[in-house]
DNA sequence: CGGGCAGGACTTGTATGGAAGCACTTGTCG
DNA sequence: CGACAAGTGCTTCCATACAAGTCCTGCCCG
Protein backbone atom coordinates (compact mmCIF):
# COMPACT_ATOMS: atom_id res chain seq x y z
CA UNK A 1 0.00 0.00 0.00
CA UNK A 2 2.99 2.29 -0.18
CA UNK A 3 1.72 5.42 -1.02
CA UNK A 4 3.90 7.90 -2.91
CA UNK A 5 2.97 10.62 -0.59
CA UNK A 6 5.15 8.38 2.20
CA UNK A 7 8.37 9.39 0.48
CA UNK A 8 7.85 12.66 0.34
CA UNK A 9 7.17 12.93 4.19
CA UNK A 10 10.92 12.34 4.78
CA UNK A 11 11.40 10.75 8.02
CA UNK A 12 11.59 12.95 10.86
CA UNK A 13 11.95 12.03 14.58
CA UNK A 14 8.03 13.27 15.45
CA UNK A 15 6.92 11.54 12.71
CA UNK A 16 8.29 7.98 13.87
CA UNK A 17 7.51 8.38 17.48
CA UNK A 18 3.62 9.27 16.27
CA UNK A 19 3.73 5.78 14.22
CA UNK A 20 5.29 3.57 17.11
CA UNK A 21 2.86 5.32 19.63
CA UNK A 22 0.05 5.42 17.95
CA UNK A 23 0.68 1.62 16.91
CA UNK A 24 0.63 0.61 20.42
CA UNK A 25 -2.35 2.76 21.17
CA UNK A 26 -4.52 0.76 18.56
CA UNK A 27 -3.24 -2.63 19.59
CA UNK A 28 -4.02 -1.91 23.14
CA UNK A 29 -0.22 -2.31 23.72
CA UNK A 30 -0.62 0.80 25.90
CA UNK A 31 -3.94 0.56 28.05
CA UNK A 32 -6.82 2.75 27.53
CA UNK A 33 -6.60 5.06 30.64
CA UNK A 34 -2.65 4.86 30.92
CA UNK A 35 -0.37 7.94 31.76
CA UNK A 36 2.42 8.92 29.35
CA UNK A 37 4.95 11.34 30.56
CA UNK A 38 6.72 13.17 27.59
CA UNK A 39 10.00 13.28 30.14
CA UNK A 40 9.91 9.97 30.71
CA UNK A 41 9.43 8.91 27.26
CA UNK A 42 11.57 10.81 25.95
CA UNK A 43 14.35 9.35 28.14
CA UNK A 44 13.22 6.15 27.64
CA UNK A 45 13.56 7.00 23.55
CA UNK A 46 16.71 9.18 23.55
CA UNK A 47 15.57 12.32 22.54
CA UNK A 48 14.02 15.55 23.65
CA UNK A 49 10.84 16.39 24.87
CA UNK A 50 10.20 18.31 22.09
CA UNK A 51 9.26 15.53 19.48
CA UNK A 52 7.55 13.42 22.04
CA UNK A 53 5.56 16.08 22.59
CA UNK A 54 4.28 17.64 19.35
CA UNK A 55 3.67 13.37 18.11
CA UNK A 56 1.45 13.48 21.18
CA UNK A 57 0.03 16.63 20.01
CA UNK A 58 -0.99 14.76 16.97
CA UNK A 59 -2.26 11.58 18.57
CA UNK A 60 -4.74 13.78 20.85
CA UNK A 61 -5.99 15.71 17.21
CA UNK A 62 -6.67 11.76 16.26
CA UNK A 63 -8.47 11.24 19.29
CA UNK A 64 -6.59 8.32 20.63
CA UNK A 65 -5.07 10.48 23.56
CA UNK A 66 -5.79 13.55 26.16
CA UNK A 67 -3.95 16.12 26.75
CA UNK A 68 -4.29 17.71 30.00
CA UNK A 69 -2.79 21.07 30.81
CA UNK A 70 -0.23 20.99 33.79
CA UNK A 71 -1.97 17.46 34.72
CA UNK A 72 -0.79 15.01 32.56
CA UNK A 73 -1.03 13.03 28.85
CA UNK A 74 -3.28 9.82 29.03
CA UNK A 75 -4.02 7.13 26.39
CA UNK A 76 -7.88 8.26 25.94
CA UNK A 77 -10.23 5.74 26.92
CA UNK A 78 -12.89 3.83 24.54
CA UNK A 79 -15.76 6.28 24.61
CA UNK A 80 -18.70 4.35 23.88
CA UNK A 81 -20.41 7.61 22.20
CA UNK A 82 -17.39 7.84 19.84
CA UNK A 83 -17.57 4.03 19.29
CA UNK A 84 -21.23 4.37 18.60
CA UNK A 85 -20.42 6.84 16.27
CA UNK A 86 -17.27 5.40 14.12
CA UNK A 87 -19.94 2.43 14.32
CA UNK A 88 -22.86 4.45 12.64
CA UNK A 89 -20.44 5.92 10.35
CA UNK A 90 -19.00 3.13 9.23
CA UNK A 91 -22.04 1.32 8.71
CA UNK A 92 -22.97 4.09 6.55
CA UNK A 93 -20.50 4.14 4.00
CA UNK A 94 -20.04 0.89 3.69
CA UNK A 95 -23.10 -0.11 3.16
CA UNK A 96 -23.25 3.04 0.50
CA UNK A 97 -20.03 1.76 -1.11
CA UNK A 98 -22.25 -1.69 -1.87
CA UNK A 99 -24.49 0.69 -3.26
CA UNK A 100 -21.85 2.08 -5.77
CA UNK A 101 -20.48 -1.21 -7.12
CA UNK A 102 -19.99 -0.99 -10.62
CA UNK A 103 -21.57 -3.20 -13.10
CA UNK A 104 -17.80 -5.27 -13.76
CA UNK A 105 -15.77 -5.61 -10.69
CA UNK A 106 -12.14 -5.54 -10.84
CA UNK A 107 -11.42 -9.20 -11.45
CA UNK A 108 -7.79 -8.99 -9.84
CA UNK A 109 -9.40 -7.45 -6.65
CA UNK A 110 -11.99 -9.93 -6.43
CA UNK A 111 -9.16 -12.44 -6.74
CA UNK A 112 -7.25 -11.15 -3.88
CA UNK A 113 -10.76 -10.73 -1.88
CA UNK A 114 -11.12 -14.64 -2.51
CA UNK A 115 -7.90 -15.07 -1.37
CA UNK A 116 -7.92 -12.98 1.45
CA UNK A 117 -11.28 -15.02 2.63
CA UNK A 118 -9.31 -18.43 2.37
CA UNK A 119 -6.72 -17.78 4.57
CA UNK A 120 -9.29 -15.73 7.30
CA UNK A 121 -10.94 -19.52 7.19
CA UNK A 122 -7.44 -21.09 8.28
CA UNK A 123 -7.38 -22.90 11.34
CA UNK A 124 -5.65 -21.61 13.96
CA UNK A 125 -4.99 -18.29 13.09
CA UNK A 126 -3.45 -15.89 15.17
CA UNK A 127 -5.64 -13.21 16.39
CA UNK A 128 -3.57 -10.30 14.85
CA UNK A 129 -3.34 -12.08 11.81
CA UNK A 130 -7.10 -12.06 11.43
CA UNK A 131 -7.68 -8.73 12.37
CA UNK A 132 -5.04 -7.56 9.31
CA UNK A 133 -7.21 -9.60 6.69
CA UNK A 134 -10.43 -8.15 8.30
CA UNK A 135 -8.91 -4.86 7.70
CA UNK A 136 -7.84 -5.61 4.37
CA UNK A 137 -10.94 -7.02 3.42
CA UNK A 138 -13.42 -4.57 4.48
CA UNK A 139 -10.65 -2.01 2.37
CA UNK A 140 -10.93 -4.01 -0.37
CA UNK A 141 -14.84 -3.47 -0.64
CA UNK A 142 -14.17 -0.18 -0.90
CA UNK A 143 -11.81 -0.58 -3.25
CA UNK A 144 -14.13 -2.55 -5.49
CA UNK A 145 -16.63 0.17 -5.62
CA UNK A 146 -14.07 2.69 -6.22
CA UNK A 147 -14.17 5.09 -3.00
CA UNK A 148 -10.57 3.75 -2.01
CA UNK A 149 -9.64 6.79 -0.22
CA UNK A 150 -12.73 7.19 1.81
CA UNK A 151 -11.11 4.17 3.51
CA UNK A 152 -8.32 6.27 4.85
CA UNK A 153 -10.97 8.82 5.64
CA UNK A 154 -13.35 6.23 8.00
CA UNK A 155 -9.93 4.76 9.21
CA UNK A 156 -8.78 7.65 11.01
CA UNK A 157 -12.33 8.02 12.90
CA UNK A 158 -12.24 4.45 14.08
CA UNK A 159 -9.12 4.18 16.34
CA UNK A 160 -11.84 4.23 19.10
CA UNK A 161 -13.95 1.05 17.16
CA UNK A 162 -11.24 -0.61 16.38
CA UNK A 163 -9.19 -0.20 19.92
CA UNK A 164 -12.88 -1.90 21.26
CA UNK A 165 -13.07 -4.80 18.68
CA UNK A 166 -9.93 -5.95 19.44
CA UNK A 167 -11.11 -5.87 22.98
CA UNK A 168 -13.64 -8.03 21.90
CA UNK A 169 -11.97 -10.47 20.06
CA UNK A 170 -9.37 -11.16 22.89
CA UNK A 171 -12.35 -12.44 25.14
CA UNK A 172 -13.49 -14.86 22.58
CA UNK A 173 -11.84 -15.55 19.79
CA UNK A 174 -15.45 -15.83 17.21
CA UNK A 175 -13.25 -14.84 13.94
CA UNK A 176 -14.87 -18.17 12.43
CA UNK A 177 -18.20 -16.70 12.76
CA UNK A 178 -17.06 -13.17 11.22
CA UNK A 179 -15.40 -14.83 8.68
CA UNK A 180 -18.28 -16.71 7.53
CA UNK A 181 -19.94 -13.46 7.52
CA UNK A 182 -17.53 -12.28 5.26
CA UNK A 183 -17.92 -14.98 2.64
CA UNK A 184 -21.27 -14.21 2.64
CA UNK A 185 -21.18 -10.24 2.18
CA UNK A 186 -18.58 -11.37 -0.45
CA UNK A 187 -20.57 -14.33 -2.38
CA UNK A 188 -23.64 -11.39 -2.73
CA UNK A 189 -21.30 -8.69 -4.30
CA UNK A 190 -19.62 -10.64 -6.69
CA UNK A 191 -23.08 -11.93 -7.55
CA UNK A 192 -24.08 -8.68 -8.31
CA UNK A 193 -26.83 -9.28 -5.41
CA UNK A 194 -26.82 -5.70 -3.93
CA UNK A 195 -29.54 -6.30 -1.74
CA UNK A 196 -28.20 -9.03 -0.06
CA UNK A 197 -25.00 -8.17 0.13
CA UNK A 198 -25.83 -4.66 2.02
CA UNK A 199 -28.53 -6.94 4.44
CA UNK A 200 -25.26 -9.12 5.43
CA UNK A 201 -23.20 -6.37 5.59
CA UNK A 202 -25.46 -4.89 8.14
CA UNK A 203 -25.92 -7.94 10.02
CA UNK A 204 -22.35 -8.25 10.56
CA UNK A 205 -21.31 -4.81 11.29
CA UNK A 206 -23.99 -4.95 14.07
CA UNK A 207 -22.50 -7.96 15.40
CA UNK A 208 -19.65 -6.49 15.70
CA UNK A 209 -21.25 -4.20 17.43
CA UNK A 210 -22.68 -6.10 19.67
CA UNK A 211 -19.63 -7.62 20.50
CA UNK A 212 -19.06 -4.50 21.99
CA UNK A 213 -21.14 -3.93 24.31
CA UNK A 214 -20.93 -7.29 25.90
CA UNK A 215 -17.30 -6.56 26.39
CA UNK A 216 -18.33 -3.17 27.82
CA UNK A 217 -20.10 -4.61 30.70
CA UNK A 218 -17.31 -7.13 31.27
CA UNK A 219 -14.17 -4.64 31.40
CA UNK A 220 -15.54 -1.19 32.71
CA UNK A 221 -12.63 0.15 33.32
CA UNK A 222 -11.34 0.56 29.89
CA UNK A 223 -14.46 2.42 28.58
CA UNK A 224 -14.74 6.05 29.67
CA UNK A 225 -17.39 6.74 32.08
CA UNK A 226 -17.50 10.97 31.16
CA UNK A 227 -16.32 12.76 28.67
CA UNK A 228 -14.75 14.65 31.59
CA UNK A 229 -13.36 11.83 33.35
CA UNK A 230 -11.04 11.64 36.11
CA UNK A 231 -7.58 10.58 35.20
CA UNK A 232 -5.66 8.94 37.37
CA UNK A 233 -1.83 9.57 37.30
CA UNK A 234 -0.55 6.28 38.67
CA UNK A 235 -0.50 2.80 36.89
CA UNK A 236 1.81 4.06 34.47
CA UNK A 237 4.40 1.62 33.24
CA UNK A 238 4.04 2.54 30.05
CA UNK A 239 7.10 1.81 27.68
CA UNK A 240 7.89 -2.03 27.48
CA UNK B 1 -23.92 23.78 21.52
CA UNK B 2 -21.73 24.57 24.40
CA UNK B 3 -19.97 20.70 25.44
CA UNK B 4 -18.92 20.33 28.84
CA UNK B 5 -15.54 19.20 27.35
CA UNK B 6 -14.55 22.74 26.02
CA UNK B 7 -14.68 23.96 29.48
CA UNK B 8 -12.10 21.15 30.61
CA UNK B 9 -9.74 21.75 27.83
CA UNK B 10 -8.56 25.05 29.47
CA UNK B 11 -7.32 27.75 27.97
CA UNK B 12 -3.61 27.22 26.36
CA UNK B 13 -2.41 29.65 23.73
CA UNK B 14 -1.76 26.74 21.08
CA UNK B 15 -5.62 25.67 21.26
CA UNK B 16 -6.65 29.67 20.74
CA UNK B 17 -3.94 30.12 17.98
CA UNK B 18 -5.29 26.39 16.35
CA UNK B 19 -8.80 27.63 16.19
CA UNK B 20 -8.27 31.00 14.92
CA UNK B 21 -5.90 29.44 11.66
CA UNK B 22 -8.60 27.20 11.58
CA UNK B 23 -11.50 29.32 10.92
CA UNK B 24 -9.19 31.54 8.70
CA UNK B 25 -8.16 28.35 6.70
CA UNK B 26 -12.02 27.42 6.15
CA UNK B 27 -13.41 30.30 5.49
CA UNK B 28 -10.26 31.03 2.60
CA UNK B 29 -9.34 33.89 4.90
CA UNK B 30 -6.07 32.08 3.83
CA UNK B 31 -6.07 30.87 0.85
CA UNK B 32 -5.19 27.28 -0.38
CA UNK B 33 -1.53 27.24 -1.27
CA UNK B 34 -0.68 30.13 0.94
CA UNK B 35 2.82 30.02 2.23
CA UNK B 36 2.89 29.85 6.47
CA UNK B 37 5.56 30.77 8.18
CA UNK B 38 6.09 29.87 11.89
CA UNK B 39 8.81 33.16 12.59
CA UNK B 40 6.43 35.15 10.90
CA UNK B 41 2.93 34.28 12.71
CA UNK B 42 4.42 34.24 15.87
CA UNK B 43 5.88 37.72 16.01
CA UNK B 44 2.49 38.99 14.52
CA UNK B 45 0.70 36.83 17.27
CA UNK B 46 3.51 38.20 19.98
CA UNK B 47 4.16 34.67 21.18
CA UNK B 48 7.17 32.35 20.66
CA UNK B 49 7.01 29.57 17.81
CA UNK B 50 6.18 27.01 20.36
CA UNK B 51 2.83 26.99 20.30
CA UNK B 52 2.42 28.42 16.85
CA UNK B 53 4.13 25.51 15.79
CA UNK B 54 2.33 22.88 17.68
CA UNK B 55 -1.12 24.47 16.41
CA UNK B 56 0.38 24.06 12.75
CA UNK B 57 1.30 20.56 13.28
CA UNK B 58 -2.56 20.36 14.54
CA UNK B 59 -3.79 21.78 11.65
CA UNK B 60 -1.29 19.34 9.83
CA UNK B 61 -3.21 16.40 11.25
CA UNK B 62 -6.48 17.77 10.37
CA UNK B 63 -5.35 17.45 6.28
CA UNK B 64 -5.88 21.50 6.17
CA UNK B 65 -2.10 22.16 6.48
CA UNK B 66 0.75 20.65 4.93
CA UNK B 67 4.13 20.99 6.49
CA UNK B 68 7.41 20.45 4.29
CA UNK B 69 10.59 19.55 6.58
CA UNK B 70 13.02 21.72 6.35
CA UNK B 71 11.32 23.21 3.45
CA UNK B 72 7.79 25.62 4.78
CA UNK B 73 4.50 25.18 5.55
CA UNK B 74 1.97 25.58 3.00
CA UNK B 75 -2.26 25.47 3.35
CA UNK B 76 -2.91 22.71 1.73
CA UNK B 77 -4.89 23.38 -1.57
CA UNK B 78 -7.90 22.05 -2.18
CA UNK B 79 -7.63 18.52 -2.87
CA UNK B 80 -10.14 17.17 -5.51
CA UNK B 81 -9.51 13.64 -4.46
CA UNK B 82 -10.22 14.02 -0.96
CA UNK B 83 -13.12 16.40 -1.90
CA UNK B 84 -14.89 13.34 -3.58
CA UNK B 85 -14.52 11.15 -0.67
CA UNK B 86 -15.22 13.70 1.71
CA UNK B 87 -18.60 14.38 -0.45
CA UNK B 88 -19.14 10.30 -0.27
CA UNK B 89 -18.56 9.94 2.99
CA UNK B 90 -20.92 12.85 3.50
CA UNK B 91 -23.51 11.37 1.38
CA UNK B 92 -23.32 8.28 3.01
CA UNK B 93 -23.67 9.42 6.77
CA UNK B 94 -26.45 11.78 5.43
CA UNK B 95 -28.53 8.97 3.88
CA UNK B 96 -28.28 6.80 6.79
CA UNK B 97 -29.67 9.43 9.25
CA UNK B 98 -32.37 9.94 6.96
CA UNK B 99 -33.11 5.87 7.05
CA UNK B 100 -32.98 6.42 10.56
CA UNK B 101 -35.00 8.61 11.53
CA UNK B 102 -37.24 8.06 14.84
CA UNK B 103 -41.29 7.78 14.44
CA UNK B 104 -41.32 10.40 16.87
CA UNK B 105 -39.51 13.38 16.06
CA UNK B 106 -38.31 16.01 18.32
CA UNK B 107 -41.03 18.87 18.64
CA UNK B 108 -38.43 21.20 19.50
CA UNK B 109 -35.78 20.41 16.99
CA UNK B 110 -38.50 20.37 14.36
CA UNK B 111 -39.14 23.72 15.34
CA UNK B 112 -35.92 24.99 14.97
CA UNK B 113 -35.34 23.96 11.65
CA UNK B 114 -38.25 25.08 10.02
CA UNK B 115 -37.05 28.77 11.53
CA UNK B 116 -33.54 27.56 9.99
CA UNK B 117 -35.52 27.05 6.73
CA UNK B 118 -37.87 30.61 6.81
CA UNK B 119 -34.05 32.36 7.09
CA UNK B 120 -32.41 31.09 4.78
CA UNK B 121 -35.33 32.10 2.41
CA UNK B 122 -34.87 35.45 3.62
CA UNK B 123 -33.72 38.06 0.73
CA UNK B 124 -30.21 39.83 0.58
CA UNK B 125 -29.04 36.96 2.95
CA UNK B 126 -24.88 37.50 3.33
CA UNK B 127 -23.20 34.41 2.21
CA UNK B 128 -21.88 33.93 5.31
CA UNK B 129 -24.76 33.75 6.73
CA UNK B 130 -26.17 31.00 4.19
CA UNK B 131 -23.62 29.00 5.35
CA UNK B 132 -23.71 29.20 8.81
CA UNK B 133 -27.49 28.40 8.74
CA UNK B 134 -27.08 25.36 5.84
CA UNK B 135 -24.31 23.86 8.70
CA UNK B 136 -26.98 23.89 11.46
CA UNK B 137 -29.74 22.76 9.14
CA UNK B 138 -27.56 19.37 8.25
CA UNK B 139 -26.64 19.24 11.95
CA UNK B 140 -29.85 19.42 12.87
CA UNK B 141 -30.94 16.34 10.59
CA UNK B 142 -28.73 14.39 12.04
CA UNK B 143 -29.76 15.79 15.53
CA UNK B 144 -33.32 14.18 14.52
CA UNK B 145 -32.08 11.01 13.83
CA UNK B 146 -30.26 10.71 17.53
CA UNK B 147 -26.50 10.69 15.65
CA UNK B 148 -25.74 14.05 15.93
CA UNK B 149 -21.90 12.95 17.37
CA UNK B 150 -21.11 11.72 14.32
CA UNK B 151 -21.55 14.94 12.64
CA UNK B 152 -18.48 16.28 14.13
CA UNK B 153 -16.88 13.00 12.87
CA UNK B 154 -17.30 14.17 9.73
CA UNK B 155 -17.15 17.69 10.20
CA UNK B 156 -13.31 16.69 10.80
CA UNK B 157 -13.15 15.44 7.56
CA UNK B 158 -15.10 18.13 5.74
CA UNK B 159 -12.58 20.35 5.41
CA UNK B 160 -11.80 20.25 2.05
CA UNK B 161 -15.09 19.84 0.92
CA UNK B 162 -16.50 23.01 3.02
CA UNK B 163 -13.98 25.34 1.36
CA UNK B 164 -14.98 23.99 -2.15
CA UNK B 165 -17.95 24.66 -1.52
CA UNK B 166 -17.21 28.22 -0.37
CA UNK B 167 -15.36 28.83 -3.57
CA UNK B 168 -18.64 27.90 -5.41
CA UNK B 169 -20.93 29.72 -4.10
CA UNK B 170 -18.59 32.99 -4.52
CA UNK B 171 -19.20 32.63 -8.23
CA UNK B 172 -22.36 32.82 -8.29
CA UNK B 173 -24.79 32.39 -5.14
CA UNK B 174 -26.97 30.00 -6.20
CA UNK B 175 -28.36 29.93 -2.19
CA UNK B 176 -31.72 30.72 -3.36
CA UNK B 177 -31.69 27.03 -5.28
CA UNK B 178 -30.05 25.55 -2.36
CA UNK B 179 -32.35 26.68 0.68
CA UNK B 180 -35.92 25.58 -1.46
CA UNK B 181 -33.84 21.99 -1.77
CA UNK B 182 -33.36 21.41 1.93
CA UNK B 183 -37.21 22.86 2.56
CA UNK B 184 -37.99 19.86 0.54
CA UNK B 185 -36.04 17.38 2.01
CA UNK B 186 -37.22 18.55 5.59
CA UNK B 187 -40.70 18.36 4.27
CA UNK B 188 -40.26 14.80 3.45
CA UNK B 189 -38.50 14.14 6.35
CA UNK B 190 -41.37 15.35 8.74
CA UNK B 191 -43.69 13.78 6.94
CA UNK B 192 -42.29 10.58 7.06
CA UNK B 193 -41.93 10.15 3.78
CA UNK B 194 -38.20 8.79 4.18
CA UNK B 195 -37.49 7.55 0.31
CA UNK B 196 -38.46 11.29 -0.50
CA UNK B 197 -36.35 12.54 1.72
CA UNK B 198 -33.47 10.77 1.04
CA UNK B 199 -34.17 11.13 -3.03
CA UNK B 200 -34.04 14.57 -2.03
CA UNK B 201 -30.77 14.99 -0.49
CA UNK B 202 -29.44 12.94 -2.40
CA UNK B 203 -30.27 15.04 -5.47
CA UNK B 204 -28.90 18.27 -3.01
CA UNK B 205 -25.22 16.66 -2.11
CA UNK B 206 -25.06 16.03 -5.65
CA UNK B 207 -25.53 19.69 -7.23
CA UNK B 208 -23.52 20.75 -4.70
CA UNK B 209 -20.75 18.13 -5.83
CA UNK B 210 -21.29 19.47 -9.32
CA UNK B 211 -20.91 22.96 -8.90
CA UNK B 212 -17.68 22.49 -6.81
CA UNK B 213 -16.85 20.33 -10.27
CA UNK B 214 -17.71 23.40 -12.04
CA UNK B 215 -15.65 25.94 -9.66
CA UNK B 216 -12.72 23.71 -10.41
CA UNK B 217 -12.17 24.31 -14.40
CA UNK B 218 -12.46 28.20 -13.42
CA UNK B 219 -10.04 28.55 -10.77
CA UNK B 220 -7.25 25.04 -10.77
CA UNK B 221 -5.36 27.06 -9.39
CA UNK B 222 -6.84 26.59 -6.05
CA UNK B 223 -6.65 22.49 -6.24
CA UNK B 224 -3.88 20.49 -5.94
CA UNK B 225 -2.58 19.14 -9.01
CA UNK B 226 -1.21 15.88 -7.45
CA UNK B 227 -0.78 14.01 -4.22
CA UNK B 228 3.06 14.99 -4.32
CA UNK B 229 2.32 18.77 -5.71
CA UNK B 230 5.05 21.55 -5.60
CA UNK B 231 4.88 23.79 -3.16
CA UNK B 232 5.65 27.33 -4.60
CA UNK B 233 7.24 29.27 -1.91
CA UNK B 234 6.50 32.82 -3.63
CA UNK B 235 2.86 33.23 -5.10
CA UNK B 236 1.28 33.54 -1.50
CA UNK B 237 -1.36 36.84 -3.08
CA UNK B 238 -3.45 33.87 -4.31
CA UNK B 239 -6.56 35.38 -3.04
CA UNK B 240 -7.26 38.47 -4.18
C1' DC C 1 -6.55 13.45 67.22
C1' DG C 2 -7.96 16.29 63.21
C1' DG C 3 -7.74 20.21 60.01
C1' DG C 4 -5.16 23.27 57.35
C1' DC C 5 -1.26 25.00 55.23
C1' DA C 6 3.15 24.90 53.15
C1' DG C 7 6.51 22.63 50.44
C1' DG C 8 8.21 19.31 47.18
C1' DA C 9 7.76 16.48 43.17
C1' DC C 10 5.68 15.95 39.47
C1' DT C 11 3.06 17.50 35.15
C1' DT C 12 2.59 20.27 30.67
C1' DG C 13 3.15 25.14 28.56
C1' DT C 14 6.16 28.51 26.52
C1' DA C 15 10.53 30.79 25.11
C1' DT C 16 14.82 30.57 22.87
C1' DG C 17 19.09 29.08 20.59
C1' DG C 18 21.53 26.45 17.59
C1' DA C 19 21.58 22.59 13.76
C1' DA C 20 20.38 20.77 9.44
C1' DG C 21 18.49 21.23 4.96
C1' DC C 22 16.54 23.26 0.86
C1' DA C 23 15.94 27.09 -2.69
C1' DC C 24 17.36 30.71 -4.83
C1' DT C 25 20.96 34.20 -6.01
C1' DT C 26 25.21 35.57 -7.41
C1' DG C 27 29.71 35.25 -8.98
C1' DT C 28 33.06 32.87 -11.60
C1' DC C 29 34.90 30.29 -15.18
C1' DG C 30 34.74 27.93 -19.65
C1' DC D 1 26.47 33.71 -23.46
C1' DG D 2 25.74 29.51 -20.70
C1' DA D 3 26.72 26.36 -16.94
C1' DC D 4 28.25 25.19 -12.64
C1' DA D 5 29.33 26.09 -7.82
C1' DA D 6 29.74 28.48 -3.62
C1' DG D 7 27.13 31.52 -0.75
C1' DT D 8 23.15 33.59 1.47
C1' DG D 9 18.80 33.60 3.52
C1' DC D 10 15.07 31.32 4.49
C1' DT D 11 12.59 27.24 6.38
C1' DT D 12 11.51 23.64 9.89
C1' DC D 13 13.61 20.41 13.39
C1' DC D 14 15.34 19.42 17.85
C1' DA D 15 17.44 20.41 22.43
C1' DT D 16 17.25 22.95 26.49
C1' DA D 17 15.81 26.15 30.17
C1' DC D 18 12.44 28.18 32.66
C1' DA D 19 7.53 29.26 33.94
C1' DA D 20 3.17 27.96 35.71
C1' DG D 21 -0.12 24.85 37.45
C1' DT D 22 -1.62 20.53 40.01
C1' DC D 23 -1.42 16.92 43.26
C1' DC D 24 0.19 14.70 47.15
C1' DT D 25 2.63 14.46 51.50
C1' DG D 26 3.86 15.60 55.85
C1' DC D 27 4.37 18.79 59.30
C1' DC D 28 2.46 22.05 62.43
C1' DC D 29 -0.96 23.92 65.21
C1' DG D 30 -5.44 24.09 67.31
Amino acid sequence: MGRMADSNRRATSRRAIYERLRQKVLTLDLAPGAAISENELAASLGVSRTPVRESLIMLAQDGLVQIFPKIGSFVSRVDPAQVADAQFLREAVELAALEDLPAELDAQLVEELRENLTRQRAPGLELEDFFALDEAFHQGLLRLSGHFNAWTTVAAAKGHLDRARRLGLYEHASSAAFAAQHAEIFEAAVSGDTDRARTAMRTHLRAVFSDIERIRAHSPHLFAADSGSVPVRRSVAVWE
